[in-house]
DNA sequence: TAATGCATTTCACTTATTGAAACGCTCTTT
DNA sequence: AAAGAGCGTTTCAATAAGTGAAATGCATTA
């Protein structure tokens, strides 16, 4: 017991993994991809097909309803709220300004649904629950997929006057699950700063459901850990 | 090897299951609920969090990113499209009609992105990637969330003169991810059959993302088996 | 026909999983 | 304060359980 790690449930779920990954993909292909030999690679896809995790048909092993399943319930707004704390804590020390994570309501608004307040004195404010529109916001544009090329959202003095507010999506496959975003009394910071925030809030935004493989290595790289944003005005 | 499976990673996966239906579990409850000793489960726990299946908190243990990733990716229209595949198959051989799976598209429309025509020699017919309006029609109702109490919507001789269209939706945790529906012409159904129909349709619906747990039973249970629609005019 | 590749089964080997027990810890109870 | 209960964690000997090479049968391809 080197590492208090189960090494057949590791293959397994390294398996399940690849299914995911190819979306259908044979016996031997799984076993390769793995490096498992075919008895054990079958050994452990019939597990997983069995609990509902896999499914197999005449192509191959695709992804079972098991894990649709568990997937959508793990995507519930508190884990998503969760799984994106530490990338709005690193926003904020960065930056030292307010950062929230917003998700699409019932009609065609968003909600706050994670708030972050900024260090700074002079700062913005939220609380979770609040709505938002879904124009004239930055937070807003994201979530109406009006995603711009450049993956990051900047909207100066748009609805909340003296305010600019940078905002990024959190991907999902390819849906758009959440809105990442920090905003900044407009006097604080120029054009340029702003898509330099930008690209830190999209790099941010992406790594919320970036799987950082397995075991991060001590101290391992998350955005903005190398280059922090300066705040000079 | 009694049934060709592996209980160590049955036991993980329970535990993953675990973990994901209550949303946060401590290793005490999770082991109890899975009837495991502390330390197997510890170590399974660990296991899971070491590729990112889970993750631990002070409060315990929640689902982790890389099943958030993977059922996203799993949901892909493709997916679902296949997960569904059955369900449409048993509506058409259990009712004659065509039956349609649709989602919600890019603005207030939504999209064929699955059908299975009816046996009838007059039947409905429609076409994958077919546009259909939120409002008018019963699967559009169904994306545009105007869930009925019963589960279905009937809608007769609406924005299609002439037929009736029984839709419910394909729910995943608590939103709707999908409409499955069976359209038929008018004059071979009535109101109290297309009751009856919808009964039979939401059935299948939730059975789509519903775990059928574990291995079915040879000629296991499905929605409809036991009671097939009655056809006669 | 021979050859290649795949899914599947078998089986002896032994590795890797297992769970009881013990420990330190934090609360709660007495 | 001391005792008790519950939790997370580690240890360790027993052995149950997973492993992979090899063999089989079946398609496809050359």
């Amino acid at each position: 017991m080197a590492d208090a790690s189960t090494r057949t449930v590791e293959r397994a779920l390294l398996l399940l993994g690849t299914v995911c990954d190819r979306g259908v993909v044979s016996l031997a292909d799984a076993a390769r991809d793995a490096t498992l030999s075919a008895s054990t690679a079958l050994r452990l896809l019939r597990t997983l097909e069995s609990t509902g995790f896999v499914r197999k048909d005449d192509d191959g092993y695709r992804p079972g309803m098991r894990i649709v399943q568990l997937g959508a319930q793990a995507l519930s707004h508190e884990s998503l709220v969760s799984l994106a704390g530490a990338a709005l804590d690193r926003l904020v020390g960065g930056t030292g300004e307010s950062a929230y994570l917003n998700v699409p309501a019932d009609d065609g608004h968003g909600i706050y649904i994670a708030v972050r307040e900024g260090t700074h004195s002079v700062r913005h404010t939220s609380w979770v629950g609040r709505r938002i529109p879904l124009t004239g916001t930055a937070a807003g544009k994201v979530l109406a997929g009006e995603a711009p090329s450049c993956g990051y959202v900047v909207v100066r003095n748009g609805i909340e006057p003296d305010v600019t507010a940078v905002a990024a999506p959190v991907m999902i496959g390819d849906r758009i699950a959440a809105s990442l975003s920090v905003v900044v009394p407009s006097y604080r910071i120029s054009e340029q700063q702003a898509d330099t925030l930008g690209e830190l809030v999209a790099a941010e935004a992406r790594s919320i459901l970036n799987t950082s493989t397995a075991t991060p290595a001590p101290g391992g790289t998350h955005p903005g850990d190398t280059e922090i944003q300066g705040e000079s005005a």
